[in-house]
DNA sequence: CGTCGATAGATGCATATGCATCTAAATCGG
DNA sequence: CCGATTTAGATGCATATGCATCTATCGACG
């Protein structure tokens, strides 16, 4: 009739926290670095997924579904970006509600410089705490969880 | 000479990545669930962690470092709190600059009361992605990350 | 003891964020 | 083809956040 010391409910709950408190460890020190003196987290992460979109050109909402910011927030964010000439937009050709957006070069080539120091930080980071294997373990867990949550209805 | 297909520096970037947007994705969920109508989730997060301390009375510095957060950020969101009755503060017998926070009994049962909700709605995500067997890996991963990455000076 | 640097929090101010709402374009139903 | 509903983004406004700075206390050292 034991259970081994831990019902499913708790099990979930502590994996959870346990995965937010790593995040927000890294998150600090990342932040603490010097690659976002020049822009915000969500900046970057604006710059970043648009750099590996293959087209170059991504829609606002797609690029939403990957930030965790609202709607408006977005769109002021790229707002701020686009008068900073890191980005540009176009109105999408199919859908005359849509706006498409691509870095500009000055964009791409911030991406690359900040991305440089951001994985070398990273690196600094994982590689004393993990193993290969427990990172890629790690990778995979955090894989499936993605899309096992991501997966709609 | 081949490596098995990745650099250690992008493994571990990948791997940073991955846990980064599984963070998002199940944090997108959790937000959008009833819970966090009352309460941000910083302040949940400031409710919780109180809740969790053993002699009920917690630094304001110490809370500092579990949540992400600036200093000047919490100091507000702390007087928020007190200002809804939910938390108490009381001056640092032993330091006369410190601040010292406990949950009101108001603040303990809204935090109940969240919690519960919370622990389901992760039970509801984190149960159909992991077995669990990968919850408790991931669990193990990321509590090695985090204290790894805190235990810095 | 008295001065000096370090630490804990609070606060002024500029900016970022979210909610509600608005406009315009697409899609649906007849 | 037309009106109704839905969807993509933008915007007004209140609030939250961060940076720099300020105050007060602590701790070290002469």
């Amino acid at each position: 009739m034991a259970t081994d010391g831990e019902s499913p409910v708790r099990l979930a709950a502590e994996t959870w926290e346990s995965l937010f408190r790593a995040q927000v460890a890294v998150m600090r020190k990342l932040q603490a670095g010097p690659a976002f003196r020049k822009v915000a987290l969500n900046e970057y992460d604006v710059l970043f997924t648009l750099s590996r979109c293959p087209s170059g050109w991504l829609r606002l909402n797609e690029l939403n579904d990957h930030v965790l910011l609202s709607q408006s927030s977005l769109s002021r964010l790229v707002e701020r970006l686009e008068k900073r000439g890191l980005v540009a937009r176009m109105a999408a050709p199919e859908d005359g509600r849509g706006v498409l957006l691509k870095l500009t070069d000055a964009g791409a080539e911030l991406q690359k410089d900040i991305g440089r120091e951001h994985v070398r930080d990273i690196s600094g980071l994982l590689g004393p705490a993990l193993t290969a294997a427990e990172q890629k373990e790690l990778r995979r867990l955090t894989e499936k969880l993605r899309h096992s949550v991501g997966a709609r209805h």
